[in-house]
RNA sequence: GGCCCCGUAGCGCAGUUGGUUAGCGCGCCGCCCUGUCACGGCGGAGGCCGCGGGUUCGAGUCCCGUCGGGGUCGCCA
């Protein structure tokens, strides 16, 4: 016979034999009738327990106990969401299951997240951390669509480097066959040469950060959603390609998690065809700070958020013209006044989301900036020969997966809708 | 890494100015309850009070150290 979801039961004809297969979500014993709630990949089934030797079984089993049965699909306006099955036939698969760490059937964990991560085989179970991941991937998806659409070729990059992206600190080292090596912080420089070579491509891959950030919104390894194009005009067509990026996610997301969406009550944010711009020296006034202040702090970003949200009802703004000094070596200047770039930040409910920009093309560009900077141009021959060799302009920007599921879901810790976040403290599970 | 806060049963917490056998809710185990849906009722088991030192007649409580956790700032996606 075959399987039946628990999503398809409603679909199912009254009185149809059906077979069952998943985890021992609840049980509740009453005196002459055991309910046992039966969890599979897309949600619960009620199963109506009478016969007195299948009760003995059911009750003899703990929750989380994997289990198949057959029984018949019933009409019962009794039952949660009007259909349950009665009269099973049980199974275990397996062996009983031992009495899980937190209380997995109430309908929100109310365990803290240092329990949630040290028992994560067992807590992501919860429907609502599922759900949550149901989103992530939904995003992915959507990410790789709404660019595949655009003519962008996936490409996978070396996670293990011999040279550092960008400052050199905060790389985790690796011995590579008795070399010195790193992981990669970013797939920067791969992505920009793969532009000579697809035009447009996009990755989704590991970032490794070894930066001893210890706050809601870090982790040492998150998930980067890269993307770089040629032929740009400046950061302003990138800017409308991550545009085009983001609406595929949220459309995505609302078609193939909309249970997710519902489980949550996510509030899908509306992607304007335009996403509102301030230069960098407008946003420090909007949000009050200093002429001279070299970076936006979470307080300003935070700030802009709600100017945003406010001015133009809208959940995302750019801020552009970020200053040169404190960018890597590849921006693009601003043409007109080099002390500011052709860069920008995404902000998201008040947080960054994303970094993108227009990046240097020209070799002697390259070369002066490298200068500039005092870094050596030897570790990075393989990548200048890309612009020996002709590169069109282009720009790219990358988007954290994990800071855009929390905002989205609403999570205050990036952790919350991580499956197994690494950060300063956690190496397992 | 700086600053602030917190470590008490499987989970979430209370514990007064230091005072006798350390409590509560949930879970777990047992019994009961004619359909529950965070079911309900009765009973029971379960604690190196994070760890180490100190003060004291006496420390879960005060002090020092240490490890772990949360928040925040720097910084970043």
């Amino acid at each position: 016979m075959q399987r039946t979801l628990a999503r398809e039961l409603p679909g199912v004809p009254d009185g149809s034999t059906v077979d069952l297969r998943g985890w021992v979500h609840r049980r509740r014993r009453l005196s002459h009738v055991t309910f046992l709630v039966v969890r599979d990949r897309t949600g619960l089934v009620q199963v109506v327990v009478k016969d007195p030797a299948t009760r003995t079984q059911v009750e003899a089993y703990g929750e989380e106990t994997v289990v198949a049965l057959t029984g018949t699909r019933t009409t019962n306006p009794a039952a949660p969401g009007g259909v349950e099955v009665v009269d099973p036939v049980l199974e275990v698969l397996g062996e009983p299951a031992g009495t899980p760490p937190v209380e997995l059937w109430r309908p929100t964990l109310t365990a803290a997240l240092p329990t949630l991560l040290d028992h994560a085989a067992v807590t992501l179970r919860h429907p609502r951390r599922q759900a949550a991941w149901q989103v992530a991937a939904a995003s992915l998806q959507g990410f790789r669509a709404a660019l595949g659409g655009e003519g962008f070729t996936e490409v996978t990059t070396p996670k293990l480097v011999g040279t550092s992206t960008e400052s050199g600190a905060n790389v985790f080292p690796v011995d590579y066959f008795g070399q010195p090596a790193f992981l990669a912080q970013s797939p920067q420089l791969y992505k920009q040469m793969l532009v000579g070579v697809f035009e447009r491509v996009l990755e989704v891959g590991p970032v490794f950060r070894a930066e001893p950030h210890d706050t809601v919104r870090h982790l040492a390894e998150y998930v980067s959603l890269d993307a770089e194009m040629g032929f740009v005009r400046d950061h302003r067509d990138v800017l409308a390609m991550l545009r085009t990026a983001l609406a595929g996610m949220v459309r995505s997301v609302a078609t193939t998690a909309s249970e997710a969406v519902a489980l949550l009550d996510v509030r899908l944010p509306v992607v304007p065809e335009e996403i509102p711009v301030v230069h960098f020296t407008e946003a420090l006034r909007i949000a009050g700070a200093p002429d001279d202040e070299p970076d936006l702090a979470p307080e300003h970003e935070r700030a802009i958020g709600a100017w945003a949200q406010r001015e133009h009802g809208s959940d995302l703004v750019a801020v552009e013209g970020y200053p040169m000094r404190k960018r890597p070596f590849y921006t693009h200047p601003q043409p007109g006044d080099p002390q500011w770039s052709n860069s920008f930040d995404l902000l998201f409910r008040g947080l960054e989301l994303t970094t993108g920009g227009q990046r240097l093309h020209r070799l002697a560009d390259y070369r002066a900036a490298l200068a500039a900077a005092g870094q050596d141009e030897a570790p990075l021959a393989g990548y200048l020969e890309a612009f020996r060799h002709g590169m069109p302009p282009h720009g790219g920007f990358a988007i954290g997966l994990e800071r855009w599921v929390a905002r989205l879901v609403g999570a205050a810790n990036v952790r919350e809708v991580t499956l197994f976040p690494r950060d300063l403290h956690r190496l397992a599970p």
